[in-house]
DNA sequence: TTCATATATCGAATATTCTCGATATACGGT
DNA sequence: ACCGTATATCGAGAATATTCGATATATGAA
């Protein structure tokens, strides 16, 4: 867990949100064709109204911190939450 | 309370260094003479090996974030933790 | 293989942050 | 008033981050 790495990630108001929307695929992300369960498709950030080569940074940035893990299926990558990183992360900020 | 600036504060080791260091003031500033109570006082914070414009620099970005209180005394400055703030903004990273 | 789609990477311009010496300001003591 | 100490601010250079168009890579379908 890369304390720096993450706090850096979270430095960015963009990628807290993308953050807060995979807490609830289902709810932020209604258009995606494929389940839920497999994680929130790439190509669904694009809600967020940046450039698809800006998403894609900003992904970059979450999976380099541990905060999100990618998994590539087909042709797509589904981003998840890894809730076991972020839960390390919020008992280490009780540290501060 | 301002989550970005308070983020943005956070993103920088030395500033959670100082920030750690304010938790406990009579173990990590021993060689302050006036009580502790008082908060530390920001020419302590000399023993981190950055110039004193640098200090001075990260205490005012520590401060603006509302993380930690300043309070003239005399030709000093002494500074606190807000426990308040930082209490909030944990409870806010819950929500992560 | 060729085409279309999805994503990542590159590269350059811009913006932000960091650093640190120099200087300014504020205060207390003499 | 003057001097010394404590802190803040200024300003310029360096480092880092952000942005976005262009291009590359990967996959699936025809």
């Amino acid at each position: 867990m890369n304390e720096d790495a993450i706090l850096k990630a979270l430095s960015h108001p963009m990628r807290r949100q993308m953050l807060v929307w995979l807490r609830a695929p289902a709810q932020h992300f209604p258009d995606q064709r494929l389940p839920h369960e497999l994680g929130v498709c790439a190509g669904q950030f694009a809600r967020c109204g940046l450039p698809q080569s800006s998403v894609s940074s900003h992904l970059a940035v979450l999976t380099a911190a541990g905060l999100i893990v990618p998994e590539k299926i087909g042709q797509w990558v589904f981003y998840k939450r890894d809730e076991a990183v972020i839960a390390r992360f919020r008992d280490r900020m009780a540290e501060l």
